[in-house]
DNA sequence: TGTACATCAGTGAACGCGCGTTCACTGATGTAC
DNA sequence: TGTACATCAGTGAACGCGCGTTCACTGATGTAC
């Protein structure tokens, strides 16, 4: 709906709706304060690093911070929230005569390069990766963390209710099945960010790994399905 | 461990290791902080309610508060720790031979009526349950119960593993099982807190329902098992 | 039972801190003609 | 292309607020004899 166009944001694009100088420096601004925070956050912490020191990183005053972010916690998770947009629009995307659990799996399978294009565009991927390591350590970031992934599901679970045609109040399974997937993710997430390999196919892998295991964990007697 | 003893708490009880004065007041003090406090979060917000005010109603000056509690969100979560450590005494409780989700189940079941026993020797039972609607309708306490969610589940799968004689590390399948059980929970909890019967026996019965709905949610083809 | 001393819960007041807000203002970008 | 005015990103400084801490102190409870 607010798709900018096929043309890529080049500085020579001669399109009739170029963003013009003032937008263009405003998002400049924006990056380039995103990009301190998350610099920040990751050298010396999240609670270690005021939002007066962020603006001063980006050089621009504290009052401007705010104009770009109502809150520290919102400059934290400005890139998260970039990314989890592209997997919701993926959902939505899958056919809907597949099965749900099926539908959110290859959703996540064809979000992983998506999302690190995306990502890449605002802050070097590899920060924004770094950083889940400091969300997972940090309590106040890790609690907001966990309460953005709630919120996500309950969208997720409305879009799964459409597809499936049923009225996500009656029926229990819609919410059932997006939060077992949800903690299935939260689950590898904490493993990854405690691991050597922060990268994103790491993640992928794990992930995968992991959502192969809910069926054997879910069975009765394990000793019996015991490889 | 530290369990006190078989006694009731009776003032008249004449045991040698009765508590003392000074231990009585305390614990007085400290159950008089945490009822003001609970009744001010839930008639007034958690947010609308400073430190200041809870020791106001409760008597002492802030600076006692803060003899028990090491902040205002410890206070808010005091009951809830207290409900939580009688789910894992009772998971740890549970037979060997169990198979672990039978075994988290067994002893949710066998929870209930501890822990309502339980709250209502600290604060009004009732009190306890109605701050769960302040807890889900607001952000920062809801993003840190959602957090202690999290600690809480790594406790139980450390459990599990144990009983399963698994390498809590090595194996998805303890962290997987107790994720998605931990899902569920969080699913009824949150609808449950939107309901009008706020009540414990409410919780416990849409809770065993939700659980139902696990193996029916994650089933390939909803279509085909609609009732 | 009574006295002397030790312990420790509670006090009052002041403070540090960082988040987020408010004010009145400057100067660059955009637009109309 | 050039001028006049409107818009709006950015500024600097000061502030309100509540959490949590620190200080030096009082008085009730507990204990030894």
């Amino acid at each position: 709906m607010k798709v900018a166009g096929p043309s890529a944001p080049s500085e020579t694009a001669p399109a009739a709706s170029r963003p013009g100088l003032r937008e263009l420096k405003k998002r400049r601004t924006r990056d380039l304060l995103l990009r301190s925070a998350l610099e920040l956050f990751t050298e010396r912490g999240y609670e270690e690093t005021t939002v007066d020191d962020i603006a001063e990183a980006a050089d621009v005053s504290q009052r401007t911070f705010f104009r770009y972010f109502a809150s520290k916690e919102e400059a934290a998770f400005f890139v998260s929230r970039l990314a989890e947009s592209h997997f919701v629009d993926a959902v939505r995307a899958r056919p809907p005569e597949e099965a749900p659990l099926d539908a959110l799996r290859g959703a996540l399978a064809e979000s992983w390069s998506t999302i690190g294009e995306a990502v890449e565009r605002l802050v070097p991927l590899e920060l924004h990766m770094r950083f889940y390591r400091v969300i997972e350590s940090t309590p106040a970031l890790l609690a907001a963390h966990l309460r953005r992934a709630t919120e996500l599901e309950e969208e997720i679970a409305r879009v799964v209710a459409r597809r499936e045609g049923l009225d996500l109040d009656a029926d229990p399974r819609p919410r059932v099945a997006v939060a077992v997937f949800g903690a299935v993710m939260r689950v590898t997430e904490r493993i990854w960010s405690a691991r050597e390999d922060a990268s994103l196919a790491a993640l992928r892998d794990l992930t995968a790994a992991y959502l192969d295991q809910v069926a054997p964990a879910l069975t009765g007697n394990w000793r019996r399905t015991e490889t």
